[in-house]
DNA sequence: GAGTGGTCTAGACCACGCC
DNA sequence: GCGTGGTCTAGACCACTCA
């Protein structure tokens, strides 16, 4: 029942009282919530006030609904740990694939690229690949599958002149990855640079990712350089937050070093 | 007005229509939205459904409301580039300070030491730092402010055996940083593993951080080691998504793979 | 006091899932 | 066919801001 002198509203009681449930694993993972209208009924509200909670708690992404069956407790889907430190390793033969990450989740993980070609760079790119901003780069994008859902938007940019002519500017598989294709042109690495934000989903990668819309995501942007410094390439990723941990390992010394990280 | 047509329900026709207005600048950052009277007559829609469109350009963070006043296109508040090495903690003059950070993105960064003392350790602490779940570790907890607003809520915890006694487990401030007083504990660092998630706050931390109910936030929890592996503190920290950009850098030796990570 | 956003109601209709 | 979640309406009231 609602408390009417509560200063909050009715249907953030609500919310409240079923978030508390969920918590105390009263509704567990997997349950159905009472019916709309036993809700109603438990609480004296109308119907609106019981669907507003429900969005609300949707938002969070505590529930999910199903039109016919019910409202249910959401099952906590399991995440992939992405880690970046394999990139410090060394020689190795057989390297960290998206496939082997998602296998050592216990998940299947599969890809698709989705365009390759020319495309002009979005600022954020054109910024950190040091072209002019709306000039045509080299693109290729891929979506990334776990057991069949898509979780990952991945493009990659590279700077038209250091690419073009290679396998990178074609369709199909780069065997060894285009960081192998990029070596094969000569291409020394030497750091990389993550940014990483976070955000609600744009209603174009919800639809893209079949994520509710509220959904939060990761926005990642890592930048390679070169020996020299260069930047050779820009890639911009949009994870799906409920089902990526990101990791970073970094050493800690005693002394402090010079400049950033 | 509103396509009846459109399979989209009107409230998400409503809300996609003022989207592109603020993406297009016709409705630019600070400017007001018509009100929401206005909205019904020009989509010839009802009181509710004009709500439930602004409610979900809200949960976007797109708009907010001042009631009284008006429904108005958010200011995309500035945001702080997080460096890795920031979280290391130091207030040595070389070492990144939180208000050194905020400096550099021209704001004003200040902190508040809220608690001091043993607790319990959450059980995600407790894993990291190799202590029984539930059993009692030393804990510092900070709140971060940006321009006098809340946005991180930080805690470390560090082993009980290793601190007890020290200036660590006393409030105050901790000359050079808690990682200079483990320093003079004989602790030699190693290195450290950051894992990155990203959520909906919590309705908790929404309070203690000043934000709306459905505001995504990082959540960050760095264990570092010393020279033996053994885990020395834990630090988890919740960060408001949108006025921080995490920032890593990290060598590249090899070919990796075709993973963002 | 007029206008504003925010909340709530009571009732209606629809599409869908299941029996 | 019935129960389900999801949507929508028309109207009401409240707290707040600002002139």
């Amino acid at each position: 029942m609602i408390n009417r002198n509560d200063p909050r509203p009715a249907y953030q009681q609500v919310a409240a009282t079923l978030r508390d449930r969920i918590h105390s694993d009263e509704l567990a993972p997997g349950v159905k919530l009472p019916s709309t209208q036993e809700l109603e009924a438990e609480f004296a509200v109308s119907p609106t006030t019981v669907q507003r909670a429900l969005q609300t708690l949707k938002g969070e992404g505590l529930v999910v609904g199903r039109v016919g069956t019910g409202v249910y407790v959401r099952e906590q889907p399991r995440a992939v740990l992405l880690a970046s430190t394999y990139l410090t390793q060394g020689e190795g033969e057989a390297w960290p694939t998206w496939t082997s990450v998602a296998r050592d989740a216990g998940m299947a993980g599969t890809q698709e690229v989705t365009q390759v070609g020319t495309a002009s760079a979005p600022s954020a790119v054109a910024n950190r690949l040091g072209v002019d901003g709306g000039s045509e780069v080299v693109v290729r994008r891929r979506t990334m599958f776990l057991d069949g859902q898509p979780v990952q938007l991945a493009d990659s940019y590279y700077p038209r002149d250091l690419v073009e002519g290679s396998p990178i500017t074609r369709p199909g598989r780069l065997p060894g990855g285009t960081q192998a294709a990029l070596e094969r042109l000569g291409v020394r690495f030497k750091d990389a640079e993550d940014e990483v934000r976070a955000r609600v989903a744009t209603p174009d990668e919800a639809a893209r990712l079949h994520l509710a819309t509220g959904a939060v995501v990761f926005d990642l942007l890592r930048t390679t350089f070169d020996a020299n410094d260069r930047p050779v390439e820009v890639q911009h990723a949009i994870l799906t937050a409920d089902r990526h941990i990101l990791s970073w390992r970094l050493p800690v010394t005693a002394a402090p070093t010079s400049g950033p990280m």
